[in-house]
RNA sequence: GCAGGGGUGGCAGAGCCUGGCCAAAUGCGACGGGCUUAGGACCCGCUUCCUUUAGUGGAUGCAAGAGUUCAAAUCUCUUCCCCUGCACCA
């Protein structure tokens, strides 16, 4: 058994003591690794393995390429979860304090989470130790935290910059509201956690005739306005006569409505009315004049839209039922005929024939079979309706002819709202979404808000040009982030709320806590540095010069009253460190966070610190589900690494699965890799046993191996697919040294090599493990500051591997040949015969592999030929037809008899082992036995005897 | 809807770029056997079908269909299905 906690505390304290991960400034070419810094409202759970574990390997890997990596860590407390957090905690929040529980967070901690910062230093700490366990080789010295002052200087200088450049713009945006708390709405302060999703709607004003007023309605399909026959009002619903945005004729609505559009309206009520008291007007089509009733809908909800919708009966379905139902009640109304107004151009759409005139009908025949309810059929029809016109529907309206839907409503409601006639408003689209605090959410549009404008052509073009030369990693991540690119544009960089950094342009709101992320990893290079100056020393014209070097450090030094020794420090350490960055993350970033990372150092730094490197990465399934607090299977770092050991939990979420897709943490994954530690503990511990001498066929099998591996797992590791790191690492390597010891191999120097390799080729995924393994072969002082292996090219040998590949092939094909011998006589087999072929069947396989034209070969092949003397004509001329059939496949054969037959006869004791029956080898040509004829090169024939 | 990524054997997962030693690595599971007092661990075998009752033979096969090629899991096209993201939220 291996004690993964006693190695791990040794090699910690060993690592620690002799500051062998402290970055400074050397000779050395520099590499530094960010990951995104954790959010300090949780302790970790083994999920953050993923990203900082191989943000570690890649750091520990350049480290043994030869470069001197810093690989630092700061901490994330920007933004309104804290607070929430606290406020959750004052309100005695079972679940927020359960799940503080299952983290092991004692009682006495939890009665001080009331104060936001300490709930962060609370989880700092806890966080830290745990990253400690884990044996990441971080420089501790660069900590900080995203809410200190010293830190907000520095992003206030961020800010003048982008400020300056005319990045920082101001506008109007929607979001969701939440009326009661008068706050912004997220995902996070909603019931059951859903996204409120806000979109467009246009909202058309109807005349009403003969009066001063509108019917203001709403639709998602405003170019459906041609079929309009008339608006349908809810007849029980209260209405509100609107003054909307002063304009001087009033609108009508539903009085809830008008309540929730007041939040991106200027809306002033002037009276109320009930629906029926709108009945049996006539109001007029915006479109074309048309005179048309107000009926009442029997659908129509006071609080989707504004309460009145106008009515398509060829193209909804809804309309189409709710007029059918008022005129077989006998409601008196004026003949209304549907108006087609597009034409679906898809063979089977259900609106072919006979419905040539009311594609809505045709739909609803479609989905109202069955015991449906009348409105689950109607929605379902509308959906599809809606669907299938607006992929293949083409307009048949005068002036919008010919045009796809897609195209025509956009060219339509650009139209109306220009003739005043309509206008877009937001809603809510998966309504009802409520707040936390049981309020229903609505649209805010928010007036005055400041944006980083993502969407400037020049900026975007430099990051283009960043990017380009950009490695990503995986590469097929790429695309990703080109579309991010092109698609980020306006971005709200400040809120009212949260923690962080006061937004200079407006001192009362804080950066938005993804904005203030951006380019802090510079910071890093300097953190440990600033530490002692004074917070009102740290002037732009300081940051200007360490960053930009603009001015000289005499300027900048009276400047601000920073000493010329530490300015000149920080500038050295930034332009030493800053040139040769990687960027970890997850997934769920490239459209946020990694893409303004791009932007913001294009925009603040000079080309040679632009980014190099981002690494993305998937996410980590715990028994196969995702972690989440509802499933109960999150899994604290701290007890998985109790329960595993660091190092096999590394293993298996950190080189489980490739970069981009999720790995497995189980516990039968991690058994499966302690087992294989565990052979290679037990081998190393006696290795002294193995005596050396003089190579064998076996040593040089496993030499060769040794080299490919060392070449392929660069090669991976390079491009950090660890997943096949793994299996070539650790799965392979136990599987070749079962081989070679089965095989007879037991060579003390061979052996040696091999385990001292493995070492150092885990070392960057196992760390202190490999560690003990290098003290226990006797090497020191570490394995994390030794050169990474590179493979010796000639002990790679492609013959010798595919000797040792026919030698199980014979063993493979002998075994069945003797267990259907044994199955047949009953008898023990006391005899096995290997017959190798003859070279000319070599000569004539590898002819026709390398000659395309086998008639040529077969022409110019001369049976008087000294390679064939002694043999049958027909023997041959059997064997040419025998290749000929997989001609197409056949392929060099580099082995020839001779040694075909000394390998079998060397190899006879191991086969011997194998099989339970002792080989004789024999050569096709002196061969008695009848089967010899049988023999193929690479391929001997058997012959077993009872 | 838009964008991105996928669909491989009981499961997980490589292979696909650069077509041919691919009936497809590796791990897990299942099954049979060995070891063991027993279990675990470990070791050996097996895990598409047919044929040959002495092996290296054949068929089918990598979401479905079509194509290119002497040859396709791999290249091209079409279809179906799954996952993720779509913002002001860390």
């Amino acid at each position: 058994m291996i004690n993964y906690k006693e190695i791990e505390t040794k090699w910690q304290a060993r690592w620690s003591s002799a500051r062998i991960f402290e970055g400074e400034i050397s000779d050395k070419p520099a590499y530094m690794v960010t990951a995104a810094w954790p959010y300090t409202n949780a302790p970790q759970h083994v999920g953050h393995l993923r990203t900082f574990g191989t943000t570690d390997v890649l750091a520990r890997y350049m480290r043994m390429k030869g470069y001197n990596t810093l690989y630092p860590m700061a901490f994330h407390a920007t933004g309104t979860p804290i607070l929430a957090f606290a406020k959750r905690l004052k309100n005695n929040d079972q679940d927020l304090i359960s799940e503080l529980h299952m983290f092991h967070v004692p009682d006495d901690e939890i009665q001080k989470m009331t104060d936001p910062m300490y709930i962060a230093s609370y989880f700092i700490d806890e966080i830290e130790k745990g990253m400690k366990k884990a044996g990441y080789s971080i420089d501790w010295r660069r900590k900080f935290v995203s809410v200190e002052p010293l830190f907000s200087k520095f992003v206030e200088w961020q800010f003048g910059i982008l400020n300056e450049k005319g990045y920082i713009v101001k506008g109007k945006h929607p979001v969701g509201w939440c009326p009661n708390e008068n706050n912004a709405v997220g995902m996070h302060d909603t019931k059951h956690d859903v996204e409120p999703e806000i979109d467009k709607e246009t909202a058309i004003k109807f005349k009403i005739d003969g009066e001063d007023a509108y019917l203001l309605c709403t639709t998602y399909r405003p170019e459906t306005i041609f079929g309009v026959t008339n608006v349908f009002v809810n007849s029980d619903v209260v209405y509100a006569l609107c003054k909307v945005n002063d304009e001087p004729i009033p609108y009508y609505m539903s009085k809830a409505t008008s309540q929730m559009l007041s939040y991106q309206l200027k809306i002033e009520r002037i009276s109320e009315v009930k629906g029926a008291d709108l009945l049996q007007r006539m109001c007029l089509n915006p479109i074309n004049g048309a005179k048309i009733p107000v009926l009442p809908g029997f659908f129509v909800k006071e609080d989707i839209g504004t309460g009145i919708v106008m009515s398509v009966p060829a193209h909804a379905p809804f309309d189409y039922v709710a007029l059918e139902k008022l005129r077989s009640s006998g409601y008196s109304m004026p003949e209304i005929k549907p108006v087609k107004v597009l034409e679906v151009k898809k063979a089977g759409a259900a609106a072919e024939e006979p419905y040539v005139d009311m594609p809505a009908l045709a739909y609803i025949n479609l989905f109202s079979k069955g015991e449906k309810e009348l409105d689950a059929a109607l929605e379902e029809a509308t959906k599809a309706e809606y669907k299938d016109e607006s992929h293949f529907g083409v307009m048949i309206v005068e002036g919008y002819k010919g045009m796809g839907e897609m195209q025509a409503r956009e060219k339509i409601t650009a139209d109306m709202v220009k003739a005043c006639s309509a206008f877009e408003i937001y809603v809510i689209v998966n309504n009802p979404v409520f707040c936390r605090c049981g309020y229903r959410v609505t649209v805010k549009l928010v007036d005055n808000q400041w944006f980083i404008n993502y969407g400037d052509h020049a900026w975007k073009d430099r990051a283009r040009e960043a990017f380009m030369s950009m490695t990503i990693l995986p590469e097929k991540s790429r695309k990703a982030f080109e579309s991010a690119i092109d698609w980020i544009d306006l971005r709200a960089t400040e809120r009212a709320q949260g923690l962080g950094t006061k937004f200079p342009l407006n001192e009362d709101h804080i950066i938005e806590s993804l904005s203030d992320s951006t380019i802090y990893m510079s910071f890093y290079t300097i953190s440990y540095l600033v530490r002692s100056i004074p917070i009102e020393n740290l002037k732009p014209a300081f940051f200007d010069y360490v960053f930009l070097k603009k001015g000289n450090i005499d300027e900048v030094s009276k400047a601000t009253g920073i000493s010329y020794e530490t300015i000149k420090r920080c500038r050295e350490s930034f332009s030493y460190w800053y040139p040769n960055t990687s960027r970890h993350s997850g997934p769920d970033l490239i459209f946020n966070h990694l893409t303004m990372y791009i932007f913001n150092h294009v925009a603040v730094f000079h080309k040679e610190y632009w980014p190099k490197q981002i690494v993305v990465n998937g996410s980590v399934l715990s028994e196969g589900e995702k972690m989440s607090k509802s499933l109960g299977n999150i899994v604290p770092l701290m007890d998985g690494m109790e329960k595993y050991g660091a190092d096999p939990l590394r293993f298996v979420v950190v080189a489980g699965a490739d970069l981009f897709s999720d790995s497995e943490f189980s516990a039968e994954a991690v058994r499966g890799v302690d087992e294989r530690l565990e052979y290679l503990y037990d081998l190393a511990r006696r290795i002294d046993e193995f005596e050396s001498g003089e190579l064998k066929h076996i040593d040089y099998w496993l030499y060769s191996k040794l080299n490919r591996k060392i070449r392929a797992v660069t090669q991976s590791i390079d491009k950090l697919e660890l997943r096949g790191v793994s299996t070539l690492a650790l799965y392979d390597s136990i599987i070749e040294l079962k081989r070679y010891l089965a095989r007879g191999g037991g060579n003390g120097l061979a052996l040696r090599d091999y385990v001292t390799n493995v070492t150092m080729l885990l070392a960057p995924i196992v760390p202190h493990f490999s560690e003990e393994l290098w003290e226990m072969l006797g090497n020191g002082p570490f394995v994390a500051t030794e050169r990474w292996p590179s493979a010796d090219e000639s002990m790679i040998s492609d013959k010798i591997e595919s000797e040792e590949e026919l030698l199980d092939s014979v063993i493979g094909d002998s075994k069945q040949v003797l267990d259907l011998l044994r199955k047949k006589t009953g008898k023990e087999p006391a005899e096995l015969v290997l017959i190798v072929a003859d070279n000319w069947k070599t000569m004539l396989n590898n002819r026709l592999a390398r000659e395309k034209n086998t008639g040529k070969v077969i022409k110019e092949l001369n049976l008087e030929d000294e390679m064939f003397k002694g043999v049958d004509k027909d023997r041959v001329m059997k064997y040419v037809n025998q290749l000929l059939r997989k001609r197409n496949t056949l392929r060099i054969i580099s082995t020839d008899q001779e040694e075909e037959f000394r390998l079998l006869n060397e190899s006879k004791l191991y086969i011997e082992s194998v099989l339970r029956c002792r080989p004789v080898i024999e050569k096709e040509g002196s061969a008695k036995s009848q089967r010899a004829a049988l023999a193929m090169p690479q391929r001997p024939a058997i012959d077993a005897r009872t």
